[in-house]
DNA sequence: GAAGATTGAAGCATCAATCTTT
DNA sequence: AAAGATTGATGCTTCAATCTTC
């Protein structure tokens, strides 16, 4: 117990690292109840629906996910063989595959929002203030950007 | 997109799980390169650590970790291997078995703490201004009661 | 040889089935 | 039959090795 934390950060941080398991966990399994895509599909789909031409190489893909590279083979395997997701050979550099979004991927994306979102609001929003909002917002993305420094 | 969520919603909560997973990467990171025990043996040992008789049931160190009975199960099967716990046969009933923190697990313990608790002030509390941190650790805490209801 | 991506092997988590004791 | 715990089977994640193209 050389390192010394006060009280209130230890709290800070517990309280932080068991809300993040709660909510997570929860909406976890209301999607799964709901026969819905699970919370990684979503988030593959999200980022290749945001992005020009809804494609993107394998390798930039597993940058933005904060995944493995072969992480990322894993997942975009399952989510093709879902059929919502397409692998193209990358014209410009043929060493390279892209991941493409199937129309049928940014279906399933549509029908899990409103679960998703409903998580989200009524488990992680619904208890806080809009002044607390604001603060975690802001709070936390000075968090992650140190972190990434 | 029929729910709907205010923007500052939605950026409080991909702040809160994009800091998560950086910080707790980070620390994981840190812990592993010093040949330090990974997070979840620490939460297992510290659980140990602070109840009385430094032992409790299988069943009950599975409540208090949110894991599985089975996950329990084989997470002690490894610390076990390790020394750094004992299983025991519970005297009173004798279908039960319990988890008993070893001398060398609690020595494990007070050796990874000077940087876990490195970790947590380093790259969570360091960027957050006191009264931040009051704040998250009031608010998350209502959060995670919340989901727990 | 280096970069992009995939594959084999090993570790970890979870569900359902099983064993023991109550 | 029910509760406590473990085990078998399966799926996911990661590391290291491999293949292809640059």
């Amino acid at each position: 117990m050389t390192q010394a934390i006060d009280e209130i950060g230890l709290d800070a941080w517990r309280a932080f690292i068991t809300a993040h398991a709660a909510v997570i966990g929860a909406i976890e399994t209301e999607l799964a109840e709901r026969n819905l895509i699970p919370l990684v599909w979503y988030d593959v789909l999200t980022v290749l629906s945001e992005v020009p031409g809804r494609r993107l190489r394998m390798g930039d893909l597993a940058r933005r996910l904060v995944l493995t590279r072969s992480g990322a083979t894993r997942l975009v395997d399952r989510l093709e063989s879902a059929g919502l997701i397409a692998r193209e050979r990358a014209p410009e550099d043929r060493r390279g595959a892209a991941a493409v979004l199937t129309p049928r991927g940014a279906a399933a994306l549509r029908k899990a929002w409103p679960v998703y979102a409903g998580g989200i609001s009524r488990l992680f929003l619904a208890p806080l203030a809009p002044s607390e909002i604001n603060l975690l917002a802001t709070a936390l993305a000075r968090v992650r950007d140190h972190v990434d420094r």
